[in-house]
DNA sequence: TATGAATGAGCATTCATTCAT
DNA sequence: CATGAATGAATGCTCATTCAT
């Protein structure tokens, strides 16, 4: 009757969902959400754009999803930071050395979540954004508070400084776009943003 | 005929087209290339879309003189402040005032020269910026430099001291477009990168 | 400023959309909704596909009021025609005449209503027929109960009456589709199934 | 190897080919050709859509198919009345409380012929339809000239009378899909458009 | 100039059809 | 036989651009 089992599709499916949201971070990074054709995506991922749409049901659902999971991935990494054992500052240090070092690898991770912020992109995807947003900035917060405490980090506003620290990594990532060769600068000069 | 009415005529047609350039500025840097509409942005300049067309041949026109204004103004600033008496860091402190006073102001000029990286924007235009770019870096490059031999600036590689400099900068322009509100960190905050 | 007047556009807007409908007419009522290409319909009103969109947002409501404009016709002539002088049957002749001249000159009013009722058409359009054709039937069924008082009508359920007379004027008016030469039925054919 | 076991494949088929053809009625006749789609026919019969393919090579087979068997239902019915005993009133009545009563059971068996009247359906699977029309309209006019020798069918043109006849029932099937629950005029009614 | 009607290239999306499993 | 993933032609709709007025 059934040539494949029901759990070979799901395995199939899986593997080609992950790989259309690989490609479709590729070039909804480079282009931003109007710029970018459906047809793009699908010849990045080398399938027919038809297949798209088994899915992703339309470009703006894998637009929310491929924000989702490089939002998601940042919003891990804080967590995980803040988790781990050490000082506060280590922890720091930790954070500005993954953020830095995956933008080297992937900086569409880090793109992405600029461009949802135009208004290229739906009110809904960037309500999804907002929320994870929060939960990293509160996160990250925290660090910095516990790195006040500790006397390792600046005094002043701590909301002003983490807003400082992400924007900081921000515009390093689109720095990436313009001149991919560009040295980054070293972790400590990134760091100096909060050091005490 | 009559040689003063066409100066009048002429000044009508600069004034129109500062104001389509402002209009454009809006609509470009809150929605991108792609996304903005040319009859988003005549309703922005409260003119017909057909009458854009007399100002700027096409679209991409429209967005390159965008840009260069933009672009223009930022060397502009960079350049005067270079040749600004005082110390190397006096000047640095003044640039960074400066633009983060700009960025509250009149956000949409960085929030350009972010969204003309992406590949939304045709090679042609990101050329342009390209070229004004490499004189807004070189010049404070220059100053960076300087700050080094009088011992204010951090050593280091210069040339990654300024992406940083600059990095953060339109990091801080495009969090003004998720939180308008959010408090800019204070300037000393942002010259701690460079601070020796 | 304004070389035409705000006037002169809306007149020929009204004459533009009246054409449209009068196209989307014939179209839809040979080919059905789904059938139907907006490029069709432009072509038959000899305009461009992208004007269509200029005068009706959708394929959806383009057909909604080419449903409307028919079925309102329909309406008014039976109200009309029911307020006439005369005895009640005098009334059911002029009705069902007028309905079979109409139907010969443009079967197309006739024929949408028929498409309209497949679910081909979406619920929101089957339902703004389905009002209007309450209004029908309900004049109809009015002037039959008339008929029937005045003992020229043949007693019975005059709902069904009423269902009979509308299905032998549709299901002529579909036969008007597959042989357009075919002689109509005399009006004395048809109305003997009212007699008494 | 075993003819059996060929024989009762071919039964199996059969019947589902049968049951295909009946799930194509039910959707080709509420949305008609162009808005019904082989997942929707495939879904009312319960299996895969690619396993429609292995019944009818094309959609339009198919719907040629279901269009086919409704045609010859209703001609070897008006064939098969045609050849009854009894006068030829008794035969008109017995074949219209037949076409009503299979209305009632099955409407998508008339509603099938409608569908194919529009321009939806393509050349070819019209011709199909006429071609079988003509037996049931020659039938029905032998028929009907049969009652007017007899006297007991009024006089006049019998093709006018046939399409007339044919219409009502039409009519009447359409009815069914806008108000399923109307009563039908009782046959008595539908006669009079013959009764002498 | 200034307007908005008009055009058509371009892109998102659907769905008939094919085919590996 | 049966399934559903895969393809691509077709079509709705958008919007840059042109142009009559």
């Amino acid at each position: 009757m059934c040539p494949r089992s029901a759990e070979q599709f799901e395995q199939i499916k899986d593997e080609r969902r992950r790989a259309l949201l690989r490609a479709a971070r590729v070039v909804f990074s480079r282009k931003g959400f109007a710029a970018a054709k459906i047809a793009d995506v699908a010849a990045q991922a080398g399938i027919s754009h038809g297949l798209v749409y088994h899915y992703y049901p339309e470009k703006e659902s894998l637009f929310a999803a491929t924000i989702e999971a490089s939002a998601e991935g940042w919003a891990a990494l804080v967590a995980s930071v803040r988790a781990q054992a050490g000082t506060p500052w280590d922890r720091l240090v930790s954070l500005c050395g993954q953020m830095i070092a995956g933008m080297r690898e992937e900086p569409e991770h880090l793109l992405m979540t600029v461009h949802v912020y135009s208004e290229d992109a739906s009110p809904g995807v960037r309500d999804v954004l907002r929320r994870i947003r929060q939960q990293v900035l509160g996160d990250l917060e925290v660090m910095i508070q516990d790195g006040q405490r500790a006397g390792q980090v600046a005094p002043g506003d701590p909301a002003a400084l983490t807003r400082a620290l992400i924007a900081i990594v921000q515009g390093l990532a689109i720095n990436r776009l313009v001149e991919p060769e560009a040295a980054l600068p070293p972790l400590d000069v990134v760091l100096r943003i909060l050091r005490a």
